[in-house]
Order: structure tokens, then C-alpha cells, then sequence
DNA sequence: CACATGTCAGTGCGACTGATATAC
DNA sequence: CGTATATCAGTCACACTGACATGT
């Protein structure tokens, strides 16, 4: 594909629309802003991404959080041992599996990710102020649209297609 | 706090719409299948957006780099003297003042660049094929309008509104 | 001297791979 | 034995702060 005769299109220069800039310095920017609320309790923003994944799916084991969350059983290792060890999450034994260790959020990890999810509530209101109710609906639709398009090209890489063409 | 009388809504947690969240994921798949695909070109997604940046922002100096990227002068400097010595970005003096250094891409940077806007550029199409040309547009301009009230929030925080009881 | 710019040095978080132990 | 899970160890990219040199 990278080959100089690729047909009449390989003279213009494939350039991308903006859309994935646009998330980067979106969430760059939205990354600093969480940052600065979360820095006060505490609290990474990897962290408080990592306990409300734990809230929304609790007694999960640390294999099925790294698959979900899109990372390594080692990077999601990592971070549940240091929140353990900050007293945000609790480790028991599966009963019926003598290997899998469950996770789920304690008391005070719950508090705390009250806290975060406090502050973060507030910056997206202030985030938001600009688009009416409907161009909010519009949009969150339209993001889970395309994580969803996105997830799907990552189990079967051949939906991205080559050329683009059907698009 | 929030909640200046205490009414019945100081129990009602508040909590995130989801909009961060949706940001944070959708950036995360992002930069993961970017990266997937620049690394056979030995690029990676900082660079890349660096890169970008100098392509649209040439003659730039460090200093204004850094603040436009909304990261520091010393981390924009790594990463440009990394690439300096990968031999994609050079470093002239200013004429004018003998401390300024002023960047720009080489021709092999350029180049390389060109072939990382159509890997990027193919992902997009891929990405967004479930949207309808009118729901790209809306999209795109929703977030534009979404980063451009963040930016205002970083520069005068007081239009976020109460982060907390010290403000 | 104040101030902006660039750069060196050290640090830390969060991701990765590799290797290893254990349970089924 | 083969697979899945957990976890230890090392590495790396990329951000940060601090300190300092230099040019206006």
C-alpha cells in the first residue's frame, strides 16, 4: 500500500478529517481539568477511572478488568494493589475458584469515589453549558456510536478496511 | 457546599452524566489503534501530534509550543530533541534574539508525517462509517464548542462555578 | 535586576513485556 | 500437560518540578 503506484489517488495525499485531533485534545484537556479536581482527595485520574469501572461492575476478578478496560492484567495489577493498599479496594478469594481473587470497592473507596464523581459531575456541567439539552443528547449518542464502530474494528481489525472507499 | 440550604438533595449524590467518561474511553481506543498503526512507521502518538502541530505551526519557538500544547516547556523540549535526533524536526536560531530557537519539520519529517495522516486518516473513515455525513458535521462542531468552553474554563476557572468549598 | 527562553537533572505514574507460580 | 489467572521484575514513554544558563 505504500507502493508509488497505487492508482490515480496516491497522488492526493490521504489527510484525516480532524475527528480523532480533536478527541486527543479534547480528553487532554478534560484529563487536566479532572486532574486539578482530584488532586485534592487524593485521587489520579487513572484511579478514579479504575474505581468507577469497580462500581459499575463489582466482584469483578482482575483478568475481566484489564480486558475490559483495554489494558494489561499487569497495568490493572499495578493499580488495584496500590488502591488495596490505600484502603479503596478489597481482594477476597473466589469460593469456587481457588486462583481467582474478586475485587470490589470499600466503604471508604465508595466515599471518596462519591467525592470524585461529586467534582467531575460539576465540571461537566460547566463543560456543557453551551449545547442545549438536545445537541447533548445528539452528541453522547453519537460518541457511543463510535466507540462502539471502534470497539468492533478492535476485535476484527478487517472492518477498518483498506481503502476506505465504502465509506 | 452544593447544596447552600439543606434540602432533600444533599443525600442525592451528584453524579457524572458520562460525558468524561465517553471522552476518556473513546480517546483511550483511539490512541490505542493509532498507535497500532504508526508504530510500523516507528512513530508514536505524542510525536505524531507534535508533529501536526509543527506541520500547521511552523517557525514555532519551545516556549509557544509547549503553552499551545498545554504541556510543559522541559516536556516539550524531550520531546523535540528526540526528534531532532531521529532527524524530523530542525532547530534554527531566531535571527533576531540569540536565545529563541525556531522548529520546523525536515523533509523526512514531512514526509513520515504524510504517511501517518493517511493511516490516521483511514481510521477515521472506519470509525465513523455508522454516521451520516450531517451527523459527522454536528458532531465535530459540538465537540469544537465543548473544547473551546473548556478552554475558557482553564483560563478563568471561575466559570466552572464552585469546585469546592475554597472557592 | 527582571524577565523570557532554553536546557539539564531528577522524579513519578502508568503503560508495556517477560518470567514464574499456582489452580483447574 | 495445557490453559487461565495472578503477580513479581524490569523497562520505557511522557508528563512533571526544580535549578540554572543565557540573551534582551
Amino acid at each position: 500500500m505504500n507502493s508509488p503506484i497505487d492508482g490515480p489517488s496516491s497522488q492526493d495525499k490521504l489527510r484525516p478529517s480532524g475527528f480523532c485531533y480533536l478527541i486527543g485534545r479534547l480528553d487532554h484537556a478534560v484529563n487536566r481539568r479532572i486532574r486539578d479536581a482530584l488532586t485534592a482527595l487524593g485521587l489520579s485520574v487513572a484511579q478514579y477511572t479504575a474505581l468507577s469501572f469497580l462500581e459499575s461492575q463489582s466482584q469483578i476478578s482482575n483478568a475481566q478488568l484489564a480486558e475490559r478496560s483495554l489494558i494489561s492484567p499487569q497495568s490493572a495489577n499495578e493499580m488495584i494493589k496500590l488502591m488495596e493498599k490505600k484502603g479503596w479496594v478489597e481482594r477476597a478469594p473466589d469460593p469456587s475458584h481457588g486462583r481467582i481473587v474478586r475485587l470490589s470497592l470499600t466503604g471508604a473507596g465508595q466515599a471518596l469515589l462519591d467525592q470524585a464523581h461529586e467534582q467531575v459531575a460539576r465540571l461537566e456541567g460547566a463543560m456543557l453549558t453551551k449545547l442545549s439539552a438536545s445537541q447533548r443528547g445528539a452528541l453522547q449518542q453519537n460518541l457511543r456510536q463510535v466507540l462502539h464502530t471502534l470497539s468492533a474494528i478492535m476485535i476484527d481489525p478487517a472492518l477498518a478496511g483498506e481503502t476506505g472507499k465504502d465509506n
